[in-house]
DNA sequence: GTCATTTATTGACTCACGTTCATTTATTGG
DNA sequence: CCAATAAATGAACGTGAGTCAATAAATGAC
C-alpha cells in the first residue's frame, strides 16, 4: 500500500521538522523558556498537533534527546574505525566528546535533562525515553570496547577490568565536560578566568593526569 | 531595642521552618514535585507568608542550597584540621564528598539546581544566590589548600599549580559523585549492577587512578 | 463526481502552579 | 484604649501544559 507508506513517511517528515523548531528554541532560549505554544509557533502547526506526535513535552525534549545520543555515538564510531592504541582513542574519545559538548550545547541540554529525568519516577510516558537509554548504554559499550583493546595492545594496564575503567572515564570526563560546558556557556561561571585556565589546558591536564593512572608504561 | 531583636529572631526562626519544610519535601518528592503551596501546608502558614520571607520558588531553593554548601564546607574545614599529608586530605575530602551526597541527596539536588541556574540568564532574583556562588568558590578555595599542602609536603606532585589540580579534582569528583548518586537515588539507573561494580570500588578505583596521576612518589 | 468513513488539525478550554495584592489580623508605642 | 505599623491571609491573576469536541482533509467505494 503505498499511500500508507507516504503517509508514514510524511508523518516522520513533520515529526523531524517539529523536533528542527524545538531544537532550535532550545539553542536560543534554553530549556526553561522551551514552550510548547513556542515550539508548535516555530514549526507553524498548533499546539495540539504536536500532542499527535509527540506524548508530552518530556517526550518531545526526549526526542531531541534521542537525536543527540545518536549523533554522539556516531561520531565516537567513527574513532573506533581507527587502529591505534587503545589509550590513543580513548583520548580521542575524550576530545571528541569536548567538542561535542562545544559544537552542540543544545543536545548536551537534552541530555543533561534526560539524567534528572530518572529521578521524579518515570517523569510521564514517553516511547523515546527507553531509545535513548539504549543509545547511552550503546555509547558507554562503545568506550569499554576502547579501553578493552588498550588492555589487549598493552597500551592500558590492566589493574581493572575495562567495565570499571571504562565507567571511570565516562565519570570523570562528564565531570570535566560539564565544567566545560558552564565555562562556555553560563554567563556567571568564572571559575576558570579564576584560575587563570583555558579550557583546553583542563582538557590536557585531565588526560595526563588520566594517562598516568591508566597507562601501562611511563 | 530588644523587641526589634526579637522579631529578627523570629522572623529567622519562622525562615528556618519553611526552609525546613521545604527540605523535607525535596527529600521525599524531589524538586520537580516541590510545590510553594506544600511547602507552605507543611510549614503551617499561607502561601503568602512564604513571599514574605522568599522572593520567589527559586530564592526558596537557594536557600535550602545555602545550607548545603555550608554544610558541606564544614565538613571540609574538619578534614584540613587534621595535619595527614596534602594527598591524604585529599582522599578525604573526596570521601567527605561522597557520604555528604549519600546522607543529603535534598542538599545534592539543591546544588544541581544551582548549577543548572546560571544558565537561563539570571533566574529572577534571590539574595541567596549571591550567598551560595561564595560558599561554593570557599568549597574549592579549601580544596585548593589541601592540594597546596600536599605539594608542600611532596606528597602531591607539583606538574601542575594547586588550583589547576583543584579544578580537575573538583570536576572529576563531580563526575564520580553524579553516578554515585544516580545509582542511589534513580530507579531505573542499573549501571554499577550491569558491570557488577560496588559504589565503594568506584570511588577507590578512583582514588588509585587519581592517585597514580598525582602522588610523587610511584 | 459523490459521499461515507477514516485520519489529521485546530484552538478554545481546563487545570495546576507561581506570583501578587487588597483585605484582615496581630502587635506595638503612646 | 487607640492609632500606626507589621505580618498573615487567601482570593485572584498569568502562564503554560495538556485535553477534547468540532472542523477540515484525504481516501476509497460506488
Amino acid at each position: 500500500m503505498g499511500i500508507t507508506e507516504r503517509r508514514i513517511r510524511e508523518k516522520e517528515r513533520k515529526r523531524s521538522t517539529m523536533l528542527d523548531a524545538a531544537e532550535s528554541i532550545l539553542l536560543e532560549k534554553g530549556l526553561d523558556h522551551l514552550s510548547m505554544e513556542d515550539v508548535a509557533g516555530r514549526a507553524e502547526v498548533s499546539k495540539g498537533s504536536l500532542y499527535q506526535y509527540f506524548q508530552n513535552k518530556n517526550d518531545l525534549v526526549l526526542g531531541i534527546c534521542y537525536r543527540a545520543t545518536h549523533l554522539l555515538n556516531e561520531s565516537f564510531k567513527e574513532v573506533l574505525e581507527s587502529n591505534r592504541s587503545g589509550l590513543m582513542l580513548v583520548r580521542e574519545l575524550g576530545e571528541r566528546y569536548l567538542n561535542y559538548v562545544k559544537d552542540h550545547p543544545q543536545y548536551y541540554s537534552s541530555m543533561k535533562f534526560l539524567d534528572n529525568l530518572h529521578s521524579s519516577g518515570v517523569g510521564g510516558e514517553s516511547d523515546y525515553l527507553e531509545l535513548c537509554t539504549q543509545n547511552r548504554q550503546e555509547g558507554f559499550r562503545l568506550m569499554v570496547e576502547a579501553i578493552q583493546r588498550g588492555i589487549d595492545d598493552g597500551s592500558i594496564k590492566n589493574d581493572f577490568p575495562a567495565e570499571q575503567l571504562a565507567l571511570l572515564f565516562w565519570s570523570t570526563s562528564h565531570g570535566v565536560v560539564t565544567i566545560s560546558y558552564m565555562h562556555q556557556n553560563y554567563e556567571h561561571f568564572k571559575l576558570l578566568e579564576r584560575i587563570g585556565m583555558q579550557e583546553n589546558e583542563l582538557f590536557n591536564a585531565y588526560m595526563h593526569i588520566l594517562g598516568c593512572g591508566i597507562a601501562a608504561n611511563i
